[in-house]
DNA sequence: GCCGTTTTCGGCCCGACTGTTTTCAGTCG
């Protein structure tokens, strides 16, 4: 992607790393850790921004500004290189494996000399950890263990993924007695595009059967940890499950813990530490009094203020309930406590799907399947969108679109109140041309328009591919934009701020497509393209029938950057949604 | 290194689990 700001993030983490595997201060390393998390998930480029601009970045202060700067100016930072020269690369490597931190590592390396995952496996193997402080028998068999996993790749799962496995494991949990909730928190509460692990919480007095029903589960295929609290295991698709298990008293604040972000969760924590509170996943309590220097410290706990619901525990914060997908530091609390926390957009405020396709291309199911199903979710409209003839593949013609909207029209009205809608999603060429000629295009009721090739332009040229599509009086959408494919391809470069800034001068909405794998736009791009004026419409791109419950990812994603009911083109009655289809045309 | 309604120094979120330890360090989330 054109943003720079991943690549930042890296150098600053990298830097981290460095500082805490070299046992420098580790509040320095979190200060980079901290900072490095901001810069990637901040909405403009960071190489746009000027060095006032860049401190405005919060965790960003003077030196880390300076070094972003050096950075973007010669593509690469001094200090950062010094710390490199002193410690080997396969070092840092060695942290990658799980269970293995900086402090081992650097004893690894220190007494050892291994600075590679497999010349650490090599130690292992020829005993050449025997003896060494802090390595028992069970710390080799850990390490043997992470390096293997490390070795499947098993690296972050797709939201839907995800999805699926958390709501077996909690159907599974809350049907045992005693259950008194049960829901799953985490990245995936949050609706981030990709998921680590997944955090399952459950209210109940007594939480031994809890944690033995999960261990016990079909997917279980190994036990990490098993605890009284806390359990954890991983499935035989090699994704890590948490189980905590809290006192239902506690039940708000375990889940206001246990969603996150960690940098929310930092922010929050402050708050009642001015507050004169301490927050934990028990409770907001007060501080008993500090005991004078020397005196000993008083054991018991301070009084609990607020514990039940997250409400109350965001309320006895001076704040109001904030939505999970919101909750990532990146403005939430300044805009909660400003009142200016956004109404975010619901599944339930969707009116209708508006980029799908049918067996006549290269969908599963038929036009009227479709439309059953689309029409049992409770829409007041629906769009089919069929691929047009330029995608070769697709085997598309006139005829074919003209039989199909006859098609389309003979079968609305018979879906009580939903209307059908007769679309196409149209490929935008190289030159940012689209297949139909105008007149063509004017008997569709709405079209999409999409990259599906050529994805190696030259920036200027991919901008002015798609600003020419804008500019298309017939193109309403903007059909996933970037193009990128989530862990396998990249999003196409443009300068999406031209892109974006072109949507909203020409009334074209951008898509937030919500295939699982694509999620595109993604959270940071629709920030932007807000606050440049665009309008969005949240699609399935639906290729049959269970695809249209993917719509939830597409909401979730819309909701991570921060839109309204009022950004979302297909929350709009359908009048409005008409006249916002029509007024580009001639 | 960052940051400020306990400001320019002295804090920095907090707890669970494991393994190697005899009271705690390291890692993780």
């Amino acid at each position: 992607m054109a943003r720079r700001n991943e690549e930042v993030e890296a150098v600053l983490q990298e830097y981290a790393d460095l500082i805490a595997i070299t046992r420098g201060d580790a509040f320095k390393a979190r200060a980079y850790e901290k900072a490095a998390r901001a810069v990637g998930g901040y909405a403009q480029d960071v190489s746009r921004l000027t060095p006032e601009e860049l401190r405005g970045i919060p965790g960003v202060g003077k030196s880390i500004a300076e070094k972003v700067a050096e950075y973007l100016r010669t593509g690469s930072v001094e200090v950062v290189e010094e710390r490199r020269a002193m410690i080997p690369a396969g070092v840092r490597e060695l942290i990658t494996i799980p269970t293995l931190g900086p402090k081992k590592a650097m004893t690894l390396y220190e007494d050892l000399h291994i600075s590679s995952v497999e010349e650490l496996a090599n130690a292992i193997e020829s005993e050449r950890l025997r003896g060494l402080k802090g390595f028992g028998p069970k710390t080799e068999e850990n390490i043997l263990h992470g390096i293997a996993l490390l070795q499947q790749a098993g690296d972050r799962i797709d939201v839907h993924t995800a999805m699926t496995v958390a709501e077996e494991v909690v159907a599974g949990l809350s049907s045992i007695r005693g259950c008194e909730s049960c829901t799953f928190a985490g990245s995936l509460r949050r609706m981030r595009e990709t998921i680590g692990d997944i955090d399952v919480l459950v209210a109940a007095r007594d939480s031994a059967k809890f944690m033995t029903a999960l261990t016990e589960l079909p997917a279980t295929a190994e036990v990490i940890a098993h605890g009284e609290k806390k359990t954890s295991i991983r499935t035989t698709k090699g994704l890590q499950v948490d189980l905590r298990v809290l006192p239902p008293d506690s039940w708000g604040a375990g889940l206001q813990y246990f969603t996150g972000s960690k940098a929310h969760n930092i922010r929050t924590r402050t708050m009642a530490v001015r507050a004169g509170l301490k927050l934990s996943e028990y409770g907001l309590f007060e501080v008993p009094e500090k005991p004078k220097k020397g005196a000993k410290a008083p054991k018991e706990e301070g009084r609990l203020v607020a514990s039940r619901t997250e409400d109350e525990v965001y309320d006895r914060l001076g704040l109001p309930w904030i939505p999970p997908a919101l909750r990532e530091d990146r403005g939430e609390i300044e805009a909660a406590l400003g009142d200016g926390l956004p109404d975010v957009i619901t599944e339930h405020d969707i009116r209708g799907d508006l980029h799908t396709h049918t067996s006549l291309t290269d969908g599963l199911a038929p036009l009227a399947e479709m439309a059953e199903a689309a029409a049992a979710r409770g829409y007041a409209y629906y769009a089919v969108t069929d691929h047009a003839p330029d995608l070769y593949m697709e085997q598309m013609t006139d005829a074919k679109a003209l039989a199909q909207r006859e098609e389309v029209r003979r079968l609305d009205g018979t879906f009580h109140r939903m209307r059908l809608l007769h679309g196409t999603e149209l490929n935008i060429g190289p030159d940012g041309e689209v297949d139909w000629p105008a007149d063509f295009l004017a008997g569709f009721d709405l079209c999409v328009a999409s990259v599906h090739s050529h994805f190696g332009l030259s920036r200027s040229a991919m901008t002015k591919r798609f600003i020419r599509a804008c500019e298309n009086p017939y193109v309403n959408v903007i059909g996933h934009p970037t193009t990128r494919m989530i862990g396998r391809r990249p999003g196409v470069d443009a300068d999406w701020d031209e892109v974006f800034a072109a949507c909203a001068r020409t009334g074209t909405a951008l898509e937030v497509n919500a295939q699982p794998d694509r999620l595109d736009l993604r959270d940071e791009d629709i920030l932007r393209a807000k606050q440049l004026g665009a309008k969005f419409v949240i699609d399935t791109d639906a290729h049959s029938v269970p695809h249209l419950a993917f719509l939830r990812y597409g909401v979730g994603t819309a909701q991570r950057g921060w839109l309204t009911k009022d950004d979302v083109v297909n929350t709009w009655p359908l009048t409005k949604l008409r006249r916002f289809l029509r007024a580009k045309r001639p």
